[in-house]
Order: C-alpha cells, then sequence, then structure tokens
DNA sequence: TTATAAATGTCGTATAATAAGATATAATCT
DNA sequence: AGATTATATCTTATTATACGACATTTATAA
C-alpha cells in the first residue's frame, strides 16, 4: 500500500516536472503561498494568511504590502465588517500564480491533444475530476 | 479546447492545495528548484544548475554551498572529468523536497484507500501513469 | 609541454526578503 | 465609554540572493 502511494507520488512530481512552465519571474516561496490562499478559499484577509504561512499578524500584512506594490494583489474591505480586509489577485497576479503552481498550457495541449487518443484524454479527465471530488473531503473525518 | 486545458489546470491545482503538506520547514524558492533538478535529471553539476534557476555559475555555486551546509546535499566528483562536481540528495534533502512537492502521504493513503474503491483507484493509476509516459516526450517534437 | 579553456570556488559588496516586537489606528462590540 | 478585533507602520535584525572580480584545478590543444 505504502508502496503504492509512493508510486503515485512519483508519477505526480514527474508529471510536475516535464509540463511545468519552465521559465519564471522571480518571485518567492512566501509569495506563492500567499497567492495560492488567496485564490483557492475565500474572503481571505490579513489574519487568514498569517495563520495560513505560520507568521505573525504584522509580518502577514507587510508581505501583503509588498504584493500589492508589485501589483500582484489589490485590497478591498469587507461591508459587513470595515476593519476586515479582503484580498483578491490582479489579472498580472493570477499570471504570476498560473506560471508557479500549473501545467504549461502549451505542453496539455501537446499532450492532450497530439499524443492522446479521445478516449485517452477521456480518462485523463475522469480521473483527475475523480480525485479532485474526493480531495476535498480529505482531512475532515 | 483551451477550455479543457483550463479545466484540467483548474483539477491539478485543487488537488495539490488540498493533499499537499501543510507543514513545511523554512525554505526558498530556489532551494527547492534546485532540489528538484538534482532530482529529476542525472549527473548534475553547477553549471546545469546555473542554467535551470537563470543565474550565474558563481551564485549556483553559492547555492549549493548553502544546501550542503543545511544537509540537503552532497557532492562527489565525476571520474570522467575530475573538473566536474555531482551533485546528490542526501536523505534529509529527499525528505524536505518532498514536503515541498509531493503529496502528503497520509492524506493520499485516505483518499485511495478509504474513499475510494478498488476500481476508482486502479482508474487514477492507470491515468497518472499514462499521463507521465506521454508526459516525458513533450517538447522534443 | 606550455598555453588556454572549462568547471568550480571564494571574496567583497549590495540589495531584497523575512520576521518580530512595539506601538498606532479605526471599526465593532459590550 | 471602554474593551476588543483587525490591520498598519516603524524599527531593527537576520538571512537570502546575486554578481563581478579573482583564484584554483583539471583537461585539452597547439
Amino acid at each position: 500500500m505504502l508502496r503504492e502511494i509512493e508510486q503515485l507520488n512519483q508519477l505526480w512530481t514527474d508529471i510536475y516536472y516535464h509540463l511545468r512552465y519552465t521559465h519564471h519571474e522571480k518571485i518567492t516561496h512566501q509569495s506563492i503561498r500567499i497567492m495560492q490562499v488567496i485564490e483557492k478559499e475565500n474572503e481571505v484577509g490579513i489574519k487568514v494568511i498569517a495563520k495560513a504561512i505560520q507568521v505573525s499578524h504584522n509580518t502577514a500584512s507587510e508581505h501583503i504590502k509588498r504584493l500589492i506594490e508589485k501589483g500582484y494583489v489589490f485590497k478591498s474591505r469587507s461591508t459587513k465588517d470595515e476593519r476586515k480586509v479582503i484580498l483578491r489577485l490582479t489579472d498580472l497576479g493570477s499570471d504570476v500564480l498560473h506560471r508557479h503552481s500549473s501545467l504549461d498550457e502549451k505542453k496539455l495541449k501537446q499532450l492532450l491533444f497530439e499524443k492522446m487518443s479521445d478516449e485517452e484524454r477521456q480518462l485523463i479527465f475522469a480521473a483527475f475530476a475523480l480525485m479532485r471530488g474526493r480531495a476535498k473531503t480529505v482531512g475532515r473525518n
């Protein structure tokens, strides 16, 4: 069983290594993690960021300041509670995050539409959709 | 077609977001990228690293020095050409890289063996193996 | 067998990122 | 009104990142 888990991880990291974007703009690790949280969760504020990356709230606030300076993130305030900040990615921020965590669209296109049959492609989609659906429930219960 | 590609990327990043390790030791972005190259390629030296992360050879050499200090990497010399360094990950280095690029084994175990039937699990493995096989050929023609 | 090239290492220096404590401000709650 | 909550700013300290210049060692060419 452990054998299978390791094997799946091997497949996972191999796929990412071969299909990721090769050219990256300079960006730090913390920046990526912060932007991932902003993209995947909703109504993200400073506190959520601080907890997600395990730093103090003032450090989180400084990270956000820099991300705003770079044009990757923008702030708005919650209408319900005006103390709360709501963070969102700009289009530029989305692009940058994409190039650091997604698969290269050109490579994916080649893979799915030139190197695979329709049935194979459908197999891939079915498997990923299944895995995503179940992954969402992992950790709770 | 672009729609499908974007959708697959959405699935990919969602899966990673839900199944990745949540606790990370402090490590920089460049360190991870360097260790990925060392793990996935063979006979990696300073030049290869420098090219992979787009820095000068002296900067690459300094990165490697720090990774060695941290106990993540070790050096040997090529027997054919003694000028050349060959880099490898230590066990600790492998662990650290694993926690930054692989899926959490506990979560995977839960996902594959508690939340899926045998047929579903086989579907996942078949799809990933297929994808990995084809991914290796992407980029070259 | 020198001369030169290739691969790597080291030193000095500069900038940016990272992080926390202390303190401040503004909105909300009691 | 006073306390609490969420965020911001300022100061300070450490580490990471990067490069140019120069040094070293091994390999190859003339």
